[in-house]
DNA sequence: CCTACCCTGACGTCGCGTGATAGTAC
DNA sequence: CGTACTATCACGCGACGTCAGGGTAG
């Protein structure tokens, strides 16, 4: 024999809602001469049983419907059949939790790029995030050995948020500042020293494998009036950097020798699609 | 020059939508004379970055702050600010989904043992998933070696929903119903060959060690007076599986050669907590 | 009489869907 | 004149929080 202001300090349920389970059934505790609600233990406990699959993330009609008279099923087989479906529900939404957290990734390394957030960019990354990824890893079964595939699957990931994506998108950036706002020349101090910081990059990305670096190079590269196929990779940007490159390794022929080729200008054809490496 | 049914065919985006959009000072076509809304190119380019950030989790209030004027921060920050703690928001998201995710597994395989959904039972579940993990850890340190360790960490968890965990809860029910439903002595075949299969899924996720499983048995059982440890492995069940198990070692002396004294009786003492295997 | 309790409305939240009713364009 | 468009209310959803205004218990 509870008043609502006892039930509502001993539960931590605000009296409010206790009101609002009374008014739509749920909770239907008995009431004296004056209208005021009295719980027994019978509601107490039903109170409980509530909170309980509340916690379960069911919604307060589907509580009323669990609680309620059984109808042609079992009650074991209806708590059943609730708890499949409501994890079911739970699973489908982590995994759209999770493709939205690729997407605010991809769209923060954009932002570290571009300094700004473009509607295109945003429903590109959409895209990108929907290719089949049975049609990708075909392509690289294509394209690559096991061993290079192996290295590719490593390589930063625009989609990630980690600290070798970041790196990735912010010398993306500065390829682009140089190239465009300082129109500096590759042969400049400040060039040449940005230079050997990809070329660092790219040896500590593909693990010193510079075939391999090369090979994924020219695949990324667009063809003549294609859109970029790695975000931030537009043929403009990759020329600079190419060219950047090149003047490094002639300066430093020892780490030309040491490290081979790196990345050098290659003029022939290149074909392929990969959407979402960065 | 857009009419309001035009743009909500091109775009998919609902006229009511449109007028919300409207309303709420998100987007605001001109009007002709006689007040239909005239959506411009300027307009078309702001609701495709509206969906734009909608497609990243944004709120409508959010979107028009970051789409208005900017404040003292560049526009840049502002926008790396917003993603981030969108990011964030999302990924506590997806943690509290994770956590609902095990309370809804290992409610199921109460279900599966007991019939029904207990209050006392959820709760008693939310308090497990709050313990600690460096606790845990600390005391499996103590109380067991590291290749013990290994094999402890991949038994089967009621937290999880794999074959091996439903399997354990339904061989717990059939404990229970085997002892308080049909008073079956431990010696009918019916018995015997249940403790057959407990034998079996013993040595099976102890990857056979009996010496491993022994000892396990005896930390988990709950002393005197104590509630259980293991969610529904309460003293009178594991007394009755001990007694079942014992009487199919003794019919069977080459398993018992084989596999040791398996799951036998041990009156000595117990101790440690466990809440949360399975 | 005071205070602490109880009651019943009723509005606000968020992003629209779904009418109802009426004016407008072709 | 018809019909296909447009407009503005206004309710509904979910699970309450938060007043406002007024009765009740001790």
């Amino acid at each position: 024999m509870y008043t609502i202001g006892k039930v509502s300090k001993e539960t931590n349920i605000s009296i409010r809602t206790l009101h609002y389970y009374d008014e739509i059934g749920l909770l239907n505790p008995s009431v004296n001469k004056v209208g005021h609600r009295i719980y027994v233990t019978d509601d107490m406990m039903r109170l409980q049983h509530i909170t309980a699959l509340k916690k379960l993330g069911f919604k307060l009609a589907q509580i009323k419907e669990l609680l309620g008279e059984q109808g042609e099923l079992s009650a074991e087989q209806r708590w059943k059949d609730a708890l499949d479906m409501q994890t079911d529900a739970v699973y489908q939404e982590i995994e759209k939790l999770r493709q939205l957290q690729k997407l605010l990734h991809v769209t923060r390394h954009a932002v570290e790029m571009t300094g700004e957030v473009r509607a295109e960019d945003i429903f590109r990354f959409i895209k990108a995030l929907h290719v089949d990824p049975e049609e990708r890893a075909i392509f690289r079964e294509q394209n690559f050995t096991t061993e290079e595939r192996e290295i590719i699957e490593q390589l930063p990931d625009l989609l990630d948020n980690d600290e070798r994506s970041r790196r990735w998108a912010k010398l993306l950036r500065e390829a682009r500042v140089l190239m465009d706002e300082f129109n500096e020349p590759p042969d400049s101090p400040r060039a040449q020293q940005f230079a050997e910081t990809i070329v660092n990059f790219a040896m500590e990305v593909f693990q010193d494998n510079e075939e391999l670096a090369d090979k994924y190079w020219e695949i990324v590269r667009p063809q003549p009036g294609e859109s970029e196929k790695v975000y931030g990779l537009s043929s403009d940007v990759m020329v600079y950097m190419d060219r950047l490159v090149n003047v490094w390794l002639q300066h430093n022929p020892q780490e030309a020798g040491r490290k081979g080729s790196g990345l050098r200008i290659i003029d022939h054809d290149s074909n392929g699609r990969d959407d979402t490496n960065g």
